[in-house]
DNA sequence: ACAGTAGTGGCAGTGACTGCCATGTTGGCA
DNA sequence: TGCCAACATGGCAGTCACTGCCACTACTGT
């Protein structure tokens, strides 16, 4: 639930409120001003650390905005562990999708429409999911799948993004659901 | 087939040939020691321009390895209009890749190999992807078919260089067929 | 021959990002 | 309780990508 787990660690709780922090700050300045116009000098003076250690904490300033949207992919992909079928694929979404519920989901949804307007971030998220699906970097069948189920993935975010953000009801696990018939019934095409 | 066309104008062909020269020594240079250690005043000088010159003819030092990388993926693009059908796409790609036969195929698996490689170039030709597949940006139905043939097309790209780079022979069309064969039998799974 | 325009270089400036060092804080241990 | 080691932070200087501005040169059409 992306809790801040009660260790007894006073260090380990500043560094993931820092954390927050910052991620809050650039989410904000983000959103106001688009991710080009603000520096990291701004985002480190408006979470109150200097700009030395907002570096130690995102090694761009991009990611600082990224958290919400990296741990969402992780947790996904984390339940899809080998090549399942497709229905087990849109279990996942759906499981994941509850694990997320609550103030994790708003943070989701408000960063996904960021991406939606913002050229500059959308190339950043694209990059950090690029090195995710290099990481893995199997064989090709597995590269394959990966791939095309993270394209699935991905436009159906950004369409429930859409949806969201223009007042309308959407529900994720249905968008996905449609956009996998899309992509079914593009390959059964001869 | 990129020629450089026989025009009068001496300043067009002038600009051709420094832009030539710029993407042979960005080539050439990233190879050798990787993009990340290579900067913009080395390719410069070793292309006979100012720094500032370089700017104007590419928008950042990535850009000037992937010239030959765009060429092919705007010709593949001009052949795939509309939402064809799959044995459509693999005569695009045959068409394609025979427009490019000689030397910019040979460049075309330099780049490749390069790819395969070197990360920070990776990222940027992912870049330039994203943005093409953005400007499209037609309906939901349109984006998911497009990007999932460009996943399609960037794994059987990348299979085709690996090979080629280990001695192999290799049929880029074959490849192309055996990938979308993965993406079939993946989606049409229950 | 002459104006207009395109191409180029130099320079100064901004902003991302890094390495280094000095300083303050925290946690463990005698 | 007091001390030491590890950690966290800030400041500073430096590199590098990239841009705007201005002057200069070279090509082009008349």
């Amino acid at each position: 639930m992306l809790l801040v787990t009660d260790t007894t660690d006073l260090r380990e709780r500043r560094r993931l409120a820092t954390r927050a922090d910052i991620e809050a700050a650039a989410l904000d300045l983000f959103t106001r001003q688009g991710s080009d116009r603000t520096t990291v000098d701004e985002i480190a003076a408006a979470a109150g650390v200097s700009p030395r250690t907002f570096f130690r904490y995102f090694p761009t300033k991009e990611d600082a905005a990224l958290g919400t949207n990296r741990a969402f992919d992780a947790a996904l992909a984390a339940r899809i562990d080998g090549p399942p079928s497709l229905a087990e694929i849109v279990d996942a979404v759906a499981a994941t999708l509850a694990e997320f519920d609550g103030a994790p989901i708003d943070r989701l949804l408000q960063v996904r429409c960021l991406l939606n307007h913002d050229d500059n971030l959308r190339r950043a998220a694209l990059r950090l999911e690029a090195e995710r699906c290099w990481e893995v970097h199997g064989d090709l069948r597995t590269r394959v799948m990966n791939e095309t189920v993270a394209v699935a993935m991905r436009a159906a975010l950004d369409e429930w993004a859409t949806h969201r953000a223009a007042g309308a009801d959407a529900d994720l696990v249905e968008i996905f659901r449609q956009v996998c018939a899309v992509q079914r019934e593009m390959c059964s095409r001869e």
